[in-house]
Order: C-alpha cells, then structure tokens, then sequence
DNA sequence: TATGATATCGATAGCGGTATCGCTAACATT
DNA sequence: AATGTTAGCGATACCGCTATCGATATCATA
C-alpha cells in the first residue's frame, strides 16, 4: 500500500521543510537578493542534508537561459581539438557559463546533426571548429539566437565569429621556409582529405608556395583516417623507398612527422641531413623527442581562449555582437 | 514600432503553418504514430524550411526523459579517455542516446560539482571514471534515478555499476614479468598520486609484486601534472644518472616510457639491454616506435562499449537493473 | 501618528513542449 | 441499420522551476 520508491525531491519538498515557499527556495538556492541571511542558510543547510539536485531542465525553460556554450569539434583523438577545449575551459572556469562538447567525426552531415543537437538546447554559445558547413548548418547557426564562433581557421567566410589562423598562409610559409633551407626535393604526406579542410588549405598553400620557385611535389601520399605515429612511419617508409632521393617531407600534422622520424631513426636516416621533416600544430609530443621537428603553431589554446571571450563579451551585451574576427599568427 | 527582431520559432508556428494542431505537429516531428503519411510530410515539409529547432528542454521537462548520457572523465589531453569515449559514442551511435562530456581535473571537489551539474540536467545515464569519490558525490550518485557506471577500476565498492581492470593486478603482474625475465634493479617513476588513483593502485600492486620475490624499488619518483613524454624524458634522465645501476624502469603511463625510451635514444643507451622500460595503458603511440616497449593494456575502448551497453540495458529494463560489475583482463 | 522606504517573502502565470485521453470520421462486421 | 473498430487528430493538463509583481512587516522620517 506504502510507496516503496522514494519519491524524487523536488524544489517544493525543500521549501515545505525550510518552512517557506517555493519561490524563497528558488532565490536561496541561487543566491540571488531578497532573501535574508538566515533563510537562506536555512535553505542551502536542509536542500543539502537531503542531496538536492536542482533540475536545470525546469530551471532554464523558466528562466530561458542556458548556462551551457557548445563546442563542436571533428574529434577528440587528434591531441589538437582537447587543447582548444582545454583554452575554452580556463576562460569559462570562473563564469556560470559550462563548456559541452560534440563530436562531428569529420563529416559535415554528421556535423549538421550535432549542431543541431546542440542548438536544441539553446546553450549561451556555439564554438565550432572550420568554416565549412552544410547549408542547412549555416542557416541554424545564422538563426541560432547565441553568438556562433567558427575556430581554427580564417580562410572563408564566416556565419558569424571567427578565430583562427590561415591555413593557406601556414603552407605557404612552411614552404617558404624549407625552400630558404635549400631544400628543393620535397615529398608530402597528408590525411583526410578532402575531409579536412585545413589540412587542405595548407597543401593548397604548400604547393602555391613551392610553385612560386618554379617547384613541384616531387611525391605525395593522402590516406583517410586518424592520423597516427605508425601511418606516419609507414607511408614515410613507402614514399622515400619509392623517392629515395627526397631531401624534405612535409605532413599535414605532427603526429605523422613524428611518425616519420621514427621511420628515420629505424632506418639509420639522419634527420635532416638525409631527409627533412615539417609538420603542423606544435603538439605536444614534439617535446621531448631526440630532436626538434619543424612545424607552425596552430595557436590552438589561444583560438579556444579567445572563442571562449567572444561568447561571454556577447552575453553581456545587450545588443547582438558586431562579427568579430580575429586571425592569429600565420 | 514593428518588431525589428525575428521572432523565435516555436512548435506552435509550425503546426499554424502546417495547419494542424501543436500536438500533430509534435508527433510528426518526433516520428511517432497516430499521424498519417501525408500530414507528417507536410509538417516536416515546413519545418526544414523554416529551419525549426526544437526545443529540446521544453520537450524533455515534458516528457520527463533526457537523451544525454554524462560521462565525467578526470582529462581529455591524457590520451587515455578519449579512446573510452570512442568506445561509449560506436555502442550510443545507433540509439537516441547521445554522450555529454564532462572534465573532473583528477580532483574530487571538481568531481562532484561536475557531476552535481550533469546530474541536474537529468541524464538517462552517468558513467564516471574511477571508484573513490567525495561522499557527497556518492550520496548523489546513489540516489540518481538514472544507472551509474563506474569505469576503468574494480578495485574498490562501486557505487552502481563498474565495468574496468583491477590496477593493483596490474601493477603485480608487471612486477612478475619483469622479474620473471631477470631484472632486479628497479625503478618507478610515476605521476600525479595520490590525485590518480588508479596509478597509485598500479604503484602499491607493483611494489607487492616485487616484495613477493623480496625485492624493492631501487628509485622511484613522483610528480604532479600532465603526463607528458618531456616529462617522461627528463625525469629518466634524472632517475638514470642519480641511479645509473638500474636494469628496468616502470612508468606509471605508456607517455612516460616513451619519453623514457627517447632520453635513451638520445644518451645511446640500448632498450632493454642497458635499461627494460615498462609503462601502462597500451597508447596508440607505442605504434610506431623503433621497438615495442613492455605495457599494459587498460582495455580502454572495451570498458566504454561495455559501460554504454549497461546504461542502453537499464533503459530498456522496467525495474531498476541489478548492479552489474565487469572485471576485464588483468 | 502618518508616511515612506526598505527588506523579505509568496501567489500567480507562464516557459515550450508532451502524455493522456477523448473525439470524430471512415470503414468493417453482424 | 446498428454496432464495433481503428486511424488520425486536438483540447487539456501538466513537467519543475523562475520572472514578475504585489503583499507584508519593519523601521526611519517627517
């Protein structure tokens, strides 16, 4: 006859047992004015004895607001996306404001559906990565009543925000950079395309930049996947079995030139005496090796910092936020 | 004196639009029954049109269920939780359930105010990593009406359900390997303990595991922060020429062996024929390298999947399911 | 004493959807 | 023809919380 399940506390039995109404629980639990002192510590002592979780569904449709910023990215295996996260994170640390994440998986459909997702939430913010989108994406973000920042890169056109580098530019002065070395037999290695962009721009750059000496691609490899140390070292080992005389390779990310040089170091190759290694993004896994690989900074904790303060300078406004675009280093 | 603003889109203007009521707008979104062929293509019709996003917190306060399944893991940089991730996202692909990511900072307090937080939004489901938690943050788990899963450890009392390895087995066995194959002087270097407790598990289980054979630690050392392979290397360096006698060194991850392994490389030393190295996780770094280093593997994907599975198990099931605890290999 | 200012609190009315149940029309069954 | 069945749809009542505004008590001021 009793009910056996224990029936799920809610805002109105932490107001019974403070002995005031709902509406005082509400203000005492959100530290909002208007209530005194004593009530209030009443509130939080009793909501806290018996574990009270607020129910933020109820809360934000009330209230219309979400203290929530979406953050979509291709991936989080890379070691590129958790360190824009990880920028993003520090500058939402001391606000009310929650970084959510969503993965897209390099797919722009994919990415329309978790946009959308995201949006149907109605979070404070939307932070993704590229500038590529289906139209229907662009016409959610157009629409979406929250600043929209499109990170990482500069080169197109943005829905609304937008931080990043130039990806075009970062291939070009890579280029630039190992013709100045005296390099002139040069070999690239590349992943996912055309389903990365970026690494696209930057080939696109690349060979712009060659070209402009009169150069060429003397080799090249593309794959679809994750990048990865081992891919690195196998279509390293591929391509200089079948261009041994390649002085320099140029990959589209660290991870494969670390790859490379462990090719390198395998086979007795000196680097960059025999072959010359450049990759992208500063990771991490750069430090530390027997020696320094070339590569360009992709600003990436910078860019999710930066993103993070657009949302909150718009949410502060009263007005929506004049685009803003900022494009770092290269 | 008109409305400058475009007036947000709600579920009402698409049913007047589709010249049905909200209910039969409603249900031919969600696709549910009791809504004929051409009255759902016609609401669907001019919902893509106008570009309608639901709104979701509405729609979950009134339907009392969340399609959100928290997953609260202590970093994303460590290289470690993301592949877990992949493992929860490949089993939640094919359902309604969608992964929401939250970062604990291998520090209790922050554990419990993000999965205070993740809790306040009502998931159909909380996988969390590790078993030693605040009790505050234990009262709440067990008292969520949602399924807990507690990930990557079984060496402990799990709140709800626990799906890992044992670590302190972990730690044994490796000790037993190394000792099987004829090392004796042994060295540790470790991170961030007592904050990961995982890794202090490995620690105690290793040292176990050599007492058993009545040896000690020759060396050991600890710090706090990231993993990194930098760190791996400099504190090799240090532990090496403090401790030039060492025969094995046991990291507490595979990022530490490896820059473990690139110190070596750099000093000239041979692997393992001056010194064995040992780490833990089996990262997808150590594909690639110049030789295999020893590892463990934490069977990081296989504990996502499985973990998913049981949160998909107790949605499906009528009562609350009985705890379920999944011991995988060491 | 009358009046105003301030602090503290509660009743009401939603927020934007969905569960539920009832209604109607169309067709099948006897 | 009377009745039952089903498909398709809509009106209503919430979901749990908060914005808003008004009420009350308390105290200072004129």
């Amino acid at each position: 006859m009793t009910k056996p399940e224990t029936k799920k506390l809610l805002l109105k039995d932490v107001a019974r047992l403070a002995g005031v109404s709902e509406m005082t629980a509400s203000r005492a639990l959100r530290g909002t004015a208007d209530v005194s002192k004593a009530t209030r510590a009443r509130v939080e002592e009793i909501a806290r004895a018996h574990g009270y979780v607020p129910n933020r569904i109820a809360g934000s449709l009330s209230s219309q607001s979400v203290n929530l910023v979406a953050v979509v990215v291709p991936s989080l295996n890379s070691f590129v996306f958790p360190e824009v996260l990880s920028g993003i994170s520090s500058v939402l640390k001391e606000t009310p404001l929650k970084p959510v994440v969503g993965v897209s998986g390099y797919e722009l459909e994919e990415e329309e559906e978790v946009i959308r997702e995201m949006l149907s939430w109605r979070p404070s913010g939307l932070i993704v990565a590229g500038l590529e989108h289906s139209e229907a994406t662009r016409r959610m973000m157009a629409q979406a009543d929250c600043p929209v920042v499109e990170v990482m890169d500069v080169d197109g056109v943005p829905v609304g925000h937008c931080v990043g580098i130039s990806h075009l530019q970062a291939g070009r002065d890579m280029a630039a950079q190992i013709l100045a070395r005296g390099y002139r037999r040069i070999g690239f290695i590349g992943t996912k395309m055309p389903q990365d962009f970026r690494a696209r721009k930057r080939f696109d750059g690349f060979v712009e930049g060659l070209a402009a000496e009169g150069l060429s691609l003397i080799d090249r490899e593309h794959y679809a996947g994750e990048s990865s140390i081992q891919t690195g070292r196998q279509l390293t080992a591929q391509m200089l079995e079948r261009s041994p005389d390649l002085d320099c390779i140029y990959y589209s990310s660290d991870v494969m030139s670390v790859g490379g040089l462990m090719h390198c170091l395998g086979a007795g190759l000196s680097v960059p005496d025999d072959v010359a290694l450049a990759g992208f993004n500063n990771l991490q896994i750069l430090q530390g090796l027997p020696l320094e690989l070339a590569t360009t900074d992709a600003c990436r904790r910078e860019i999710g910092e930066r993103a993070a303060r657009i949302v909150l300078q718009a949410r502060e406004a009263e007005k929506p936020l004049a685009p803003i675009c900022t494009r770092l280093s290269p």
